[in-house]
DNA sequence: GCTACTCCTTAGCCTCGCTAATTACCAACG
DNA sequence: CGTTGGTAATTAGCGAGGCTAAGGAGTAGC
């Protein structure tokens, strides 16, 4: 809205550089496009003989809390039980996940971590994390301090 | 690696709740996770009707920016120009772009937004940062302050 | 034992990365 | 002047990973 400008360059109208005078109005703003933006990139640090990004977070996942159902790893990763279904067949296809049938309920599968994959999952997040480590070098401790204070803010900002 | 532990607990191993003990090491760890997670919560507030991520942050460089060429917008999102090439077709089949002969060479194309689009990347943006917005209400300023100072950090330290 | 519910899966659609190959154009050189 | 090489954009086709809708297996309750 306000929208119809006609000319083809409103440019430094929008976002400008660093959040310019709003505090608030404009932090979730400002805030996104970092999120976004660094999201993206952290994205395409993987390789192609690689775990894929949604493969990986469900390792992980796997590797802190121990086996899960197929419906608990979907709700726990924001997705549908089938976007899991095919994101668990893959893991097991490459074998580093096994799936057993539910010791109580028969309709229920427990996925569950193998060797193979919990040695992924920690060589693969070291591997992964080179790339963000190495420009956090270049920080000074109290850029650093500040984003070790974000991390933590975010776990809890997007925790529902 | 350490990896072939048959337990299949390992539970409170790879990172707990927040950097544990290793400040420098864990950082890019924790970092990452928090990002990626949020922004996959993020890129999940968009509903049907709606631009899709990729388009929008092209709609949106373009409304900063002003005109640019596909190889140009490829370059800025850390993307191929096939890929690039897709998204602006979407986008010009929606009206919200539209696509030019560059006047001194024939080989490109310049991208320029138009009224119907300028419009929609500001009120969009508006209803994408909502959840966020909600959210960062609940903190304090001093958190605010730590997350405003982190956006900019994120922002220098993608800047390649 | 039939019905209803729950969980997982299959089928089929979409977006959006990618690589490889093609087309259109510019520039430079014989 | 024509060919030859480089560059920009595109098309073709693949894979991952979201989604909804619909199907199959197992549990639970009447």
């Amino acid at each position: 809205m306000t929208g119809a400008t006609p000319t083809p360059f409103p440019a430094g109208a929008a976002h400008g550089d660093a959040a310019p005078d709003d505090p608030t109005g404009d932090l979730a703003v400002e805030l996104r496009i970092a999120l976004l933006r660094t999201a993206r990139r952290l994205r395409s640090q993987k390789s192609v003989d690689d775990l894929t990004d949604a493969q990986f977070s469900v390792l992980a996942h796997l590797h802190v809390h121990g086996p899960r159902t197929p419906g608990e790893l979907a709700e726990a990763e924001h997705v549908r039980p089938p976007s899991m279904t095919r994101t668990v067949a893959a893991l097991e296809g490459a074998g580093w996940v096994q799936r057993t049938g539910h010791p109580d309920d028969g309709r229920q599968v427990l996925v569950l971590l193998t060797a193979a994959g919990a040695a992924a999952v920690e060589e693969t997040r070291a591997r992964r994390s080179a790339w963000l480590r190495e420009r956090l070098a270049r920080l000074d401790d109290d850029e650093r301090a500040t984003l070790a204070a974000a991390a933590r803010l975010l776990r809890a900002v997007v925790q529902e």
